[in-house]
DNA sequence: CGACGTGTGTCAAGCTCTTGACGTGGACGG
DNA sequence: CCGTCCACGTCAAGAGCTTGACACACGTCG
């Protein structure tokens, strides 16, 4: 450990400091939804589905930022503990709404708690309009980074409005497996 | 997919901004890195290695945000593809310093252009003073929830200033699994 | 001088997630 | 009316990462 290397072009990275952040998020999360005994994705889950029931499991893996296969893994444990009820069969399409239970508002109360604890501690030394803009400038560079990699909605992407909602969760989420053919 | 749920409180957490910003870099990096036959942890090895010669591996692993052991085995699939060479003694502990090699060198060259691009794609809907600031706020938030795991004060310092850099990689990189014993 | 605590590298095991591919049900478009 | 395309759900396999535990080296303190 020598004294030499100050700050160099890694500190500078704007790619850098949102892994370092999001690292730190994570861990956060982990640590503080382990006494409710819910992972990172159950509460994600669990958060999506109590603000937007009735969704299916595409819909949550990609809210989720996951692939469909995980998020069927997550809500079948979730199922298995009686937190969430999907139907067997399914009424429109082939997408089964889930739903939370009683007992999964429960667990989404505690544990949703808990996450905004550490989310108020992650922000705590921010004023209100920096977080407002920090929001907003994540948005942004997530709708940047989502348009130009295949070519899907090219129009907005840099306002400060969301102009998502329509569809299941958010209409930028269409990464981690889109597959331009 | 009907028409309901407008947006929620989802889109206007923070947490769940900065998770879709990290969901999104993640996935460009990877298609990026990918005709360089490199993933993301491998490149931020590199990256590391390329700015800070000579860090071991738990040096490393701390600045990628990964375990010692997962860096380890990304260190030894860079070392078998003589990308990177380390020592087989170590010189003074017991950490063995790692280094580019040419090729490793070469490599990292063009993962790098590949992953600035990726960035300033990421960023071009942001002016210089906005990405500064994005870069901040997120080293700031950061540094909030390393600190506390949830004994210590709220009253951390957490400024804009990153005092760090004479020891491994960042200060700010705290451990990924510490569990207090 | 010897004991302790810290930090590092390594091995082994388990788990979760991603990648890839399949079959099926609905919605267009000819 | 039927063909094509798209989306959802599922199975199977593989890789990657995390967890837990061990042995060794250095610095420090009693």
């Amino acid at each position: 450990m020598d004294g030499r290397a100050g700050v160099g072009p890694l500190e500078e990275s704007v790619g850098y400091a949102l892994k370092q952040a999001a690292s730190a998020l994570r861990g956060a999360m982990d640590a503080a939804l382990r006494p409710v005994d819910l992972t990172v994705p159950q509460y994600s889950c669990l958060e999506l589905l109590g603000q937007r029931p009735g969704l299916s499991s595409a819909d949550l893996a990609r809210g989720a930022f996951v692939t469909r296969q995980a998020m069927n893994g997550v809500l079948r444990g979730l199922q298995e503990r009686g937190l969430v009820t999907r139907p067997a069969s399914a009424p429109h399409g082939r997408a089964l709404p889930t739903e939370l239970t009683p007992a999964g508002r429960a667990a989404l109360e505690a544990a949703s708690a808990a996450v905004r604890a550490v989310e108020q501690r992650m922000l705590t030394a921010l004023g209100p309009a920096a977080r407002l803009r920090l929001r907003e400038d994540l948005a942004t560079c997530a709708g940047a980074l989502a348009g130009p990699g295949e070519g899907a909605g090219t129009g907005e992407g840099a306002g400060t409005g969301e102009g998502a909602g329509s569809g299941g969760v958010s209409a930028g989420a269409r990464r981690l497996r889109p597959r331009r053919r």
